[in-house]
DNA sequence: GTCTATACATCGATAGAC
DNA sequence: GTCTATCGATGTATAGAC
């Protein structure tokens, strides 16, 4: 048996149980914030001992990088799961749909990839780059639907923000601002045509 | 010297050591955040052990409602400080603009008024009215400029929470969001236009 | 009201044996 | 890779003298 087969296997291990950890890191996050995960209780829902974690995670920053790399990587996947639209209109409602129930359905996700709630917490450059790669998936829709000035963007980010932030804060596990998220399309694209230079033609 | 007085003055010391307790505390949670504030950190700050702060509140959450309630204040104090406006639509955009620099000028206060960082703390009922005092005059503001269904009302609130987090979280000091409160305010005025069962008759 | 002293808990991280 | 043992720090809160 060559040694790169049994070293492929540890490795495969070796990132299962990482898995594992982060999936338990998220549960317990949900159970008690973001902020109350101690690798003692982590350790012991892995049926580890808190010291033998820094075999998988050099410190607990990193435990909340990889858990913010995988949050984005959802996000993502989400994103370009969403079916290609003939209307730019319904593609971009479509997605802040997809956005504010992705930020509802887990609110320590949320917490995690738009709040930064964790003190001294920085996204690693790799996991920085899977945001980056949503934003500019996001950014195609919005210039489809004729947003492309700088103040059009921050605009949508600010209605979007907005919205998931209030489900979230107010009525988490209900639609009370979901259900708003096409009249908010609505608007925005009306307000985008009062300023029409940046309209695309109709196909 | 009746009893009364000397009560009286002593009653006004403690009140007084209290505020500067709060505002130390509030430099203290600008510098390292909110949850990192540590007692013994504070009652360095007022040259006092950190015992005997006990003396001025019963728990650290005391302290946390203290100054929730206090920022509360302040909002409540800048809304009501807008000047009267014929026009609801310069009366609402007025107020925009204020709740969003309200809470740029002072993120940590805007997180801890908003956000609810501190895991385990609930305002109390004093404190949670000063905050319903200030919906009621932006609910006024409001609905003199023609929203009246709930649904107007969250989203306008939606709004004004997107512009504030993104300005807070993305451009802290800046003005960049800040800068499209009257667009979005106009936006948002459309939008009700649309909806014209609640548009208030001209004067 | 303020102090000293301390209880008591929890945390992240490291050392070193196996 | 996993363990035991422990370090060093920090945190809130209380007891009791003054």
């Amino acid at each position: 048996m060559p040694p790169e087969i049994a070293t492929d296997r540890r490795r495969e291990r070796h990132e299962a149980k990482r898995s594992t950890i982060i999936d338990e890191a998220w549960k317990l996050a949900r159970r008690d914030g973001l902020g109350a995960i101690s690798l003692r209780d982590l350790a012991a829902q892995v049926d580890l001992r808190q010291p033998s974690l820094y075999a998988y995670f050099d410190s607990k920053l990193a435990l909340f990088d990889a858990m913010f790399a995988q949050g984005n990587r959802q996000l993502l996947a989400a994103a370009t799961a969403l079916p290609e639209r003939e209307d730019p209109v319904e593609a971009l409602a479509e997605l802040v749909e997809t956005i504010i129930r992705f930020s509802t359905e887990d609110p320590v996700r949320y917490q995690l990839l738009f709040q930064r709630p964790v003190p001294g917490f920085e996204p690693s450059p790799e996991s920085y780059a899977v945001a980056v790669a949503f934003y500019d998936v996001a950014g195609a829709r919005l210039a489809a639907a004729g947003a492309s000035e700088p103040e059009d963007l921050d605009l949508f980010t600010a209605i979007v923000a907005g919205l998931s932030d209030q489900q979230v804060a107010n009525d988490p596990g209900g639609d009370r601002w979901v259900r708003l998220s096409r009249r908010a399309v609505r608007m925005y694209l009306a307000e985008l045509e009062r300023h029409p230079e940046n309209i695309p033609s109709p196909s």
